[in-house]
Formats: C-alpha cells, sequence, structure tokens
RNA sequence: GGCCCUGUAGCUCAGUGGAUAGAGCGACAGCCUCCGGAGCUGUAGGUCGUAGGUUCGAUCCCUACCAGGGUCACCA
C-alpha cells in the first residue's frame, strides 16, 4: 500500500499549544515566568504525561503530574525520555518506608503506555528512564506537507516598544541590538500567534536633542533656515536609495563637539537649560529648530532600521505627552491612588516622590543612597520616569485621553507608520487604533532596570489586573567595543580598558560604530563575494543578494547572544560570512534551492501525493535520516519556547543547529540525491531536503532574514 | 554599603536536577573523479570561580566566600 500524505494528525494539532497554559507570561503573572522551562515539547508530550500520570495515580496511588520530559542524548536511546522513575521512587519509599527500584516502577509505568497512537516502542534504560520512541513514518508524512493552518490567535493586543533611540544622532551598533531584538521579538511573537503592536518612542525635547540644538546655534552659528539647506550628503557620504540623508551622521560629530564645548567652559551649560526650556515652550524659533532636527533624524533612523527590514506602526512623541497633559491625568490617578507623597521637609522638600514598596518610610540621613524616587521635581516639572508611567498606562488604555496622529511615512510596502500629534487640527480620522493593549514589553537595556521597576510600580498602584502582571521591561545587556575594535576606531585606550577587554561606547565623545557604516561595509564584502562567485547575475541582482547577505550576517550576529551576556563588539566576527553566522544558515538553503533546481532539469518530482511502502522500514534502519527529520521538526516549540522567554537566541541557535546538520547529511555520500538509486530512499531524502529548507527558511524569517535563491 | 547580572575549552559563547558537558573562532591533520568548499571530517584543549549544604544523583537548586560588571540623580 502506498503511504498517502495527509494533514497533521489530530492528537498533534490538539496537543500543540497545550503548554501555553503552564509557565508563560501569558498567564502566569510573574516576572520569572520569564524564564523558560524546558526548550524542545514535543507534541505528544502532553498526551504522554496525561497517560503516565493516570498511571501513575492508578499503580502507586500517588498525585504527580508535573516531572520532566527531555529528549534523549543520542537517537538510538530514542525520541522522548521520561525519568520520572526516579522521583517516584523517592515519594514511594516516603510515603510507604520502602524501597523500590526505579527500574522496575519505569516497567509498570512502561506497560500504561503500550499501543498509544504515535508510539511504537517503549523501554527501560540505565537506571531507569522509560525510552519513548516514536512512529517514525507517520512523522515523516506529516512533515512532508506544508501546514497551511492557521496559527491560533491568543490574548489581546500585545504592545512592543523598542529602538527609541535619541533622534540627534546616526544610531550605531547598540541600538541596533535594540532594534534588531525588539524587532525579532515581534516577528517571532507574531509567529507564535499572537497580535502586536510596535511602538517607538520619541524623546524629542531631552536633553539629547538640546545639546545638538546648542551646537547648531551657538557652535556653527547657524539659523532654521540655514540648517533646513544642509546638503543629504553631509560628511562625504552620498546619499543612496536606501540612506537618503546622511544629516544625521553631521549631526552625530556636532554632538561630540558639543561635550567638548561645555567641556571647556562649564557656563555654557546655561545655554542647554535656556533650549530646554524653549523647547518645552512649544513656540519660537529654538523650539522649532529642535522641531526640525529632531524630526529629520528620525528618518534617518526610520532609513536606517528600514535597511534591515524594521518597521513600525506608531511613533508617540515626548512633546505630545507634554502638550496634551497626558502626565497631569496620570499625575492625578497616583495622588488619588497614594502612589506618590509630597515631602514637606528633608533632602527632597517640595518633590512628589514614590517609596519602593518594601521600604517603609525612614529618614535616611545616614544614607547617602536609596533615596525615593522623585516622580516630580520640586520646581513642579516631571522626570523621566513619571512620564514613563503616564506613557505606560496610556498603553494599557488607562487614561481617558488619546494622541492625535498623522502619517509620518509610508514604507514600499505599503504599510504606515504614524506619528503623535498634540495639534488637533492635524489628527487624522482615519488612524487605527492605537495603545489599550493588553500587555506591553518595553525593549530597553538592562542599564535602566531601576527606572523601570518605579514604572511597574506606579502602573500597579492603578491598575490591578493581569494585564500589568504580564507586561514587563525586557532587558539586554549593551554593546561593547573590544579594545582592537576601539583601536580601529581611533580611540586611545587606558591599561584598564585593555585589562577589562571591553571599551564601553559614548555619543557623548563620538565613540561608536555607525550602523550604516557596518551595513555598508557588509554589503560591500558580500559584493565581492558575490560578484566572484556568480558573475552570471546582473548588478542589481548581486546586490540584492549581497544586501540579504549582509543584514543575514548582521543581524544574525546580534541574535545568537542570549540577551544578558554583553556583546563585544569586534570588526573580523562581525563581519564573517564564515562558521556560526547567518550566511552559514542561508548557504545550507541555498543549496537545498540547487538540490531541487537539480531535480527539475532531471525530472523528478519531488512533489509526490504518495511516497514507496517501503519507507518505514527505511527510515527505522536509518537514524542519521530519522535525527535530523526529527530535529527540523521541533521548529514549532523552539518558536513557542522563545515568544515565553522572549529570547530570540533561542531560534538563532535552533537554526544555525539545523543548518550545520543539514550540512553534514548533505556532505554524506550515502546521500546523494541525484544519484540515488532506490526510489523510495530517494523519495525519502528529497522530503527530509524540502522540510529542512522549509523550515529553514521559516525560522529566518522569524529572524527577519531573507534566505536568497542562490548566493 | 544595598540590590541585580556574570564566572563553563586559549578566545567568544550555548547548555541541563539525570545517560559520554557542546558550538563557533583560533591551532594542528585531512577532504574537490562527489547535488555549490560561505562547506565537511578528524586531533588537541574542561577540577563547569572556591568551599560547604540539599538530593539516589548538582555544572544546574540553597548558603557563604572570591573575581568581574551594572545600578542605587530633582539625567534620560
Amino acid at each position: 500500500m502506498d503511504y498517502a500524505i495527509k494533514g497533521r494528525a489530530s492528537f498533534i494539532k490538539a496537543q500543540a499549544n497545550c503548554y501555553h497554559h503552564e509557565f508563560d507570561w501569558r498567564v502566569n503573572d510573574s516576572p520569572s515566568a520569564l524564564d523558560t522551562e524546558t526548550i524542545f515539547i514535543m507534541v505528544i508530550q502532553q498526551a504522554v504525561r496525561e497517560k503516565l500520570a493516570a498511571a501513575i495515580k492508578d499503580l502507586f496511588a500517588l498525585d504527580l503530574t508535573a516531572f520532566a520530559a527531555e529528549i534523549p542524548p543520542r537517537t538510538e536511546l530514542g525520541d522522548l525520555a521520561f525519568p520520572v522513575a526516579f522521583e517516584l521512587a523517592k515519594r514511594l519509599k516516603a510515603a510507604t518506608g520502602q524501597k523500590q527500584n526505579p527500574r522496575d516502577i519505569a516497567a509498570k509505568l512502561a506497560e500504561a503506555l503500550r499501543g498509544m497512537a504515535g508510539i511504537v516502542r517503549v523501554e527501560i534504560a540505565g537506571a531507569g528512564y522509560l525510552n519513548l520512541y516514536f512512529d517514525r513514518a507517520n512523522y515523516v508524512l506529516e512533515a512532508a506537507r506544508e501546514d497551511e493552518d492557521a496559527h491560533p490567535v491568543y490574548g489581546g493586543k500585545l504592545i512592543v516598544e523598542h529602538t527609541s533611540v535619541n533622534p540627534n544622532k546616526a544610531a550605531h551598533i547598540g541600538h541596533l541590538r535594540n532594534a534588531i531584538l525588539g524587532d525579532t521579538v515581534v516577528r517571532i511573537l507574531r509567529q507564535a500567534g499572537e497580535t502586536v503592536e510596535v511602538q517607538n518612542y520619541i524623546d524629542n525635547t531631552g536633553v539629547q536633542v538640546a545639546d545638538v540644538v546648542v551646537g547648531f546655534k551657538h557652535i556653527e552659528k547657524l539659523t532654521l533656515d540655514e540648517v533646513k539647506r544642509i546638503p543629504k550628503n553631509a560628511n562625504n557620504h552620498a546619499a543612496t536609495e536606501a540612506k537618503p540623508d546622511y544629516f544625521d551622521y553631521l549631526c552625530w560629530d556636532l554632538y561630540a563637539k558639543v561635550g567638548q564645548f561645555y567641556e571647556e567652559d562649564k557656563s555654557r551649560l546655561a545655554m542647554r537649560a535656556a533650549t530646554l526650556h524653549d523647547i518645552e515652550s512649544g513656540t519660537g524659533e529654538t523650539y522649532e529648530l529642535a522641531d526640525y532636527v529632531a524630526t529629520r533624524i528620525l528618518h534617518c533612523h526610520l532609513d536606517t532600521m528600514l535597511r534591515l527590514g524594521i518597521k513600525y506602526d506608531v511613533m508617540p512623541r515626548e512633546s505630545d505627552v507634554l502638550h496634551l497633559h497626558i502626565w497631569d491625568k496620570a499625575f492625578a490617578l497616583l495622588k488619588e491612588r497614594g502612589a506618590i507623597a509630597f515631602e514637606s521637609e528633608g533632602r527632597l522638600a517640595g518633590c512628589w516622590v514614590m517609596r519602593s514598596a518594601d521600604e517603609p518610610a525612614k529618614d535616611e540621613a545616614e544614607s547617602e543612597h536609596e533615596a525615593d524616587k522623585v516622580i516630580v521635581r520640586s520646581n513642579g516639572t516631571v522626570t523621566y520616569t513619571g512620564k514613563d508611567i503616564a506613557y505606560h498606562l496610556w498603553k494599557l488604555g488607562q487614561l481617558d485621553i488619546d494622541f492625535g496622529y498623522k502619517k509620518f511615512t509610508t514604507y514600499p510596502d505599503g504599510h504606515m507608520v504614524w506619528i503623535t500629534t498634540a495639534n488637533r487640527a492635524e489628527n487624522d480620522a482615519t488612524h487605527p487604533a492605537f495603545g489599550n493593549g493588553a500587555a506591553y514589553f518595553n525593549v530597553i537595556d538592562i542599564g535602566q532596570s531601576y527606572p523601570q521597576r518605579y514604572v511597574k510600580i506606579g502602573v500597579t498602584a492603578i491598575l490591578h489586573d493581569g494585564r500589568v502582571e504580564r507586561s514587563a521591561h525586557l532587558a539586554y545587556e549593551k554593546v561593547a567595543l573590544t579594545p582592537a575594535a576601539a583601536k580601529q576606531l581611533g580611540q586611545q585606550l587606558s591599561e584598564e580598558d585593555e585589562k577589562r577587554g571591553a571599551v564601553s561606547m559614548s555619543g557623548r565623545k563620538g565613540l561608536g560604530v555607525k550602523a550604516d557604516d557596518l551595513i555598508e561595509q557588509l554589503e560591500a564584502n558580500a559584493l565581492s563575494e558575490v560578484a566572484s562567485r556568480h558573475p552570471e547575475l546582473d548588478e542589481t541582482e548581486q546586490k540584492v543578494t549581497a544586501h540579504q547577505i549582509a543584514i543575514g550576517a548582521l543581524r544574525y550576529f546580534l541574535l545568537k547572544y542570549s540577551r544578558n551576556s554583553i556583546i563585544s563588539f569586534d570588526f573580523k566576527e562581525a563581519l564573517s560570512f564564515d562558521g556560526e553566522t547567518g550566511p552559514y544558515i542561508q548557504y545550507a538553503v541555498v543549496r537545498a534551492n540547487s538540490i531541487f533546481r537539480k531535480l527539475e532539469e532531471a525530472g523528478i518530482d519531488s512533489q509526490k501525493e504518495t511516497v514507496d511502502e517501503r519507507l518505514p522500514e527505511i527510515l527505522a534502519k536509518e537514524d542519521e535520516l530519522w535525527g535530523l527529520l526529527y530535529f527540523a521538526l521541533r521548529m514549532e516549540d523552539v518558536i513557542q519556547s522563545a515568544a515565553n522567554a522572549l529570547e530570540p537566541a533561542f531560534v538563532a541557535k535552533w537554526a544555525f543547529q539545523l543548518a550545520q546538520q543539514f550540512n553534514a547529511f548533505y556532505n554524506n555520500d550515502r546521500n546523494r540525491i541525484l544519484e540515488e538509486p532506490d526510489i523510495a530512499r530517494r523519495d525519502l531524502l528529497v522530503i527530509i531536503t524540502g522540510v529542512v529548507r522549509r523550515q529553514l527558511i521559516s525560522a529566518l524569517t522569524a529572524l527577519g532574514i531573507e534566505a536568497p535563491e542562490r548566493m
């Protein structure tokens, strides 16, 4: 008989999402739920668990429902293992005082699992492992079919805020980590079935923008009109379609100059204060200059991010938070709930402060630290933390006030980015509904954990439901420069820097790797490779491919490290296309593409509706083939785990491992598809190649990386 | 000083309450009569920071200590 290639077996579909209710942020309300408990949660695991739990209750009169499952280290040990007999032996001893051999316990449990759908063998191994062997052929048939089913959709709209770069200078590699991390989390969440709104918060009224304005006014002595006339090809960079304006580069240098300017004469800091004041007033030439500079740089940033495939839905501006008095609403609520208190005496006299939850009010005369968090300064202005509380209350729909919105730009694919406005006349009534999400995730570097903690305390004081509990500061470590990289950028290093092996980037000093510089270097390197390998392609195709490779290398480089690992930026490593890199994974896809092209040229049908009846017997003998396929099929679980943990590195690591296994498969002389004499075996190799390619492309898509047809 | 993070191969990093702790880079030795060498195979390289504790079992959990980093603004 032929094995028809059917849809996914129902038991798989039924179980695919069961674990969402166990330990993820979608339900669990503790921030520690962000820690994932296991990466590979197999599709039939839950069914087996239930059966085991029932058997345990039946045979030993014990209620044991939470026990570990694991994937054995070697294929011959089976496909899924339960070390539950060890735990049971302990429990039984405690309950009855009698010692029981884990192997005996496992044997009894094994009986209960015999005959389960999809499981062909149950064995006891080692000191008492319960090892399950799946029906391989069944899996292959399911895998071969492209699953067109829509993903389930969970809960409400999630709001992910990322990028949020100060609009006063060019974005650097550190900003890229934020944006790429955030963008990838968005992609993973969407692939995991969530609805996501992407926000990019624009601090256009802060010190950083003010400093550049000081630079234009007091160092360069330029008027608004003169600044507007600054050409787009600043700093000897010719504007291109991908990067139409290098104004942000010019500001990068100017910002560093302003730092010096203040150094030379501290009294010049008065210029900053005056500028800040003018900006907040919302009128006048200085305000207009600041608005122009911030807006023009914001366009530069969006162009830079678009090169990496990063897009946004809406960009709330700090100036609008101020001018619409959104803070006032939050302020009233905070006072009403007693979340903040007015200090009438002491160091913080005249301020509204928030106390950390665990500390009762105590005079901290002897301690220079641990002051309460100031929300409103004694001069009546709001701190960043206060503004952020207001912003987050708006994100969760807790303030009965909304921004006005106007169109900012339209991406080439038609998607539109909106920006807030405080001018009601500018409000475009056709805007989508923004804010009022079911939870938010803020991609902000780990250095801001302390103020973020107070933001959460403030929001919690006003909103008690699970939405706040599920929301989180999505923290990540910084990108530092290796001493070698810092030297390449012309930085003098202290002995300490050398010893520590890392140098912090500094916008104020102008020390850092600019995002566009890196992209351009990567593209140039990739282009020379592509041109030498594929001289037959026309220039446009070569450039498109080179771009895909460059972005693959860059995104993967910033995603392969887990969030709380500091990335030491090294040019050689970041510019590499070999080893554990994005291009390595892209190359595996390209090889698979090449095989399918050759199959077509040879007139071999690679889309068969049926496969040979000898497939089960072939598969039973070939552990390597099964192992590769089994690994490829874990993607759904990896995506879900990454979504639960908000950790893109899980997907990056898995994709690399799959590519690695595919390359080993590809290089094995036994697996030469075009020359395989046994048609049944060839069909199997074709199926495996197809599944691996599909899964790799899907994983790369989640990482925001495109796979070229050839490279 | 308080709180948080980190310590795994020469370097950069994964990883797990369980079966032989992994990868990339670097080093060394191989592989193009073979679907693409951005590749593959092999070798060398580890007291998983130290010391206790819990456990049948700890690199993983707990405690202390050591080392490094971050943070504790009327900055954002």
